[in-house]
DNA sequence: AGCTTCGCCTGCTTGC
DNA sequence: TGCAAGCAGGCGAAGC
């Protein structure tokens, strides 16, 4: 599922295809892609493609001479870039939702076989706060996190996925973030945020590793050019339940928080 | 307001 | 081998 490395990882794939494009027409399959406030697709129709971005896990593509197309992959979105003459391999026919057809026959596709991912579309450029997207991992500072984290009784795990606190950090990276910070997922915020410095170096080591890695490939996940991402292979406790955990040999548990699989080393991370 | 649960959606895995 | 049930999960909405 596209993460923050993943989303990384096809943004930068994607810019030398889009730079100084213009959109030619645009189509989208299901009007429930939109979120609540798009504009429609069509808006963007003459304008020329001046920066490709990542913001949290959403990739940002901007306009000349305005407007913005922000794109949350969900967990199965793809984001191709090819020749209108020579789609993409690896992909279905059956999963492509959108499309932005560029001068130079380029076109931009969408692909989402779960179709949890939103597409938004804005002539302005506060996003960040109508979509309540919070600082990235990479640009935040200690302190900020602290800051949120003291009063919170949620568990760590749960806050450490919630987009409006941090953004860009998934399932996958959550687990590993709190491994190697040797945090347990379930204790509350208060309790770890004095150790936010500890947290943010580690969730900032694991994201950067996937980058260079180009993501994990698990499930659905593909590198712009249809290859897998490598970093799956390097996951601590992430998919590694009844394994031994590569520090200690215990087993890596699984526990459910929040709704959500989690994965960590009993004694690597204690409870209290 | 903060926290938890639910539902969306469909491909893959599991169990019979 | 084939089928149905169960599971996965980002995120928004709803409920407490």
């Amino acid at each position: 599922m596209p993460e923050l490395p993943e989303v990384e990882s096809t943004v930068r794939s994607l810019k030398p295809w889009l730079l100084g494009r213009r959109v030619r027409r645009t189509r989208l399959r299901y009007r429930c892609l939109y979120r609540r406030g798009s504009l429609g697709l069509g808006a963007l129709v003459d304008r020329e493609i001046h920066d490709v971005d990542r913001v949290g896990k959403n990739a940002v593509i901007r306009f000349k001479p305005g407007g913005i197309l922000v794109v949350n992959l969900g967990m199965t979105g793809h984001l191709v870039a090819c020749d209108a003459s020579r789609p993409p391999q690896g992909v279905r026919a059956k999963h492509l939702h959108g499309r932005l057809f560029l001068d130079g026959d380029i076109e931009l596709r969408y692909y989402d076989a779960r179709r949890f991912g939103h597409f938004y579309v804005a002539e302005q450029c506060d996003f960040r706060r109508d979509l309540g997207i919070g600082p990235d991992p990479f640009a935040m500072r200690p302190a900020a996190l602290r800051n949120v984290l003291q009063d919170r009784v949620a568990p760590i795990k749960s806050l450490l996925l919630d987009q409006r606190i941090v953004s860009g950090i998934g399932n996958i990276y959550a687990d590993e973030t709190l491994f190697y910070a040797r945090i347990h997922p379930a204790r509350t915020g208060g309790e770890v945020s004095a150790a936010s410095r500890v947290i943010l170096a580690r969730a900032r080591d694991v994201l950067g590793r996937a980058i260079d890695d180009g993501g994990s490939t698990v499930r659905d996940y593909r590198r712009a050019d249809g290859s897998a991402g490598g970093f799956q292979h390097h996951h601590a406790v992430y998919g590694r339940a009844g394994q031994p955990c590569l520090r200690c040999r215990t087993p890596v548990e699984r526990i459910v928080i929040g709704g959500r699989g989690t994965h960590f080393c009993p004694k690597c991370q204690p409870v209290r």
